[in-house]
DNA sequence: ATAATTTCTTGATATTTATCAAGAAGTTTA
DNA sequence: TAAACTTCTTGATAAATATCAAGAAATTAT
């Protein structure tokens, strides 16, 4: 199970509380195309991705921006959403099949009491999704698209054969048309 | 003093906490053009601005690319090299006479020993910032240069007397010459 | 106060990226 | 598997933004 190696992994933590947490996770699985969240809509819970591929995506005048595509080994929510009981700012859904892991808000605050080191375990994840949207930002204010497109590229290959570039291209700040001359360029 | 009204305001802390975390913090002073940090050191420290400007930026090319601006009642540090131990990214200098109270990596960690829930505060106020980031991001995905000007001049208006606009353009993705042109626009 | 330096503005031009359109390729549905 | 739908590619063109340059304005240093 990829969820109890990922927090193992990454969480520094005993392997008593480990089981503790990861039983508070629950099973399910998205058909391709479904939602998990839906903008507006609260948001309360957080889900481990085990497999399959998740979109993250805004409005803006009718207009769909994906935020964010997440694969095997990330945590999805609308944080926002989740924390402070605001509604979600995005829609989240499924372009393959999916298995998650979730947990619930009353569950997810659960562990916090549970766990005697949670919080500050939690506080240096969230710190390092910080810090890696800080980069992204960066990216944007030195990068141009095709730069930004190499470097993503560069990262995560396998992506570009699963699903729709039109999502990528949108998650990379440009358009299909842009994304697509961008790689005709490369690819001969 | 602005850091204690912050603390109390946004972190929701007893007042004996609240006065141990304040007391941990030291007053300095940065004179206008002075570095708080440097890009590839180490930033072991973490300071509230008490008053004046900050400008957080990297290089790139020999291009500085301004991440930031942090005026009064922002909390300035290189989050990766503070947490981690990490190289800095950033530069980060005083743009005016600033008045910082800060904390050393030492003392810094040792609230999180003497404060008993200073972790989950710590960890909401890094997840707002996170959410904040994330908006921001999306505002790139989904503006176009003059977007992002009116969007910020709108929350900023002062800043536009105080700093050099060269700064603000960066921080907004676009050149001075652009940023210009725009303003030029609306302003008549 | 004057000189030196930096920043701002504006014009001319180049480059990047978006938009619109239409056919090709690929995928999903019945 | 054929039809329907979606995505991808490519061309033509438009719009946004960058670059270079030079004088004006503002700021800083002497």
């Amino acid at each position: 199970m990829e969820l109890e190696f990922y927090i193992r992994t990454y969480f520094g933590i005993s392997k008593a509380n480990l089981e503790k947490v990861v039983s508070l996770f629950e099973y399910s699985e998205l058909k391709k195309g479904e939602f998990y969240t839906k903008k507006d809509q609260y948001c309360g819970k957080l889900s481990f991705v085990e497999s399959g591929i998740v979109r993250i995506y805004g409005e803006k005048e009718h207009k769909e921006i994906t935020q964010w595509i997440s694969t095997k080994g990330h945590f999805i929510t609308d944080l926002s959403s989740l924390i402070f009981k605001t509604p979600a700012r995005f829609n989240i859904q499924a372009l393959s099949d999916t298995k998650l892991f979730t947990i619930n808000k009353e569950n997810y605050d659960k562990i916090g009491q549970e766990v005697s080191n949670w919080h500050e375990l939690e506080k240096i994840f969230i710190a390092k999704c910080f810090i890696t949207l800080e980069n992204r930002v960066f990216d944007f204010l030195s990068m141009s698209a095709e730069e930004r497109y190499l470097t993503f590229f560069e990262n995560n290959k396998e992506l570009f054969h699963q699903i729709p570039q039109i999502y990528l291209a949108s998650m990379l700040g440009m358009t299909a048309e842009t994304l697509s001359r961008i790689r005709a360029k490369k690819i001969r």
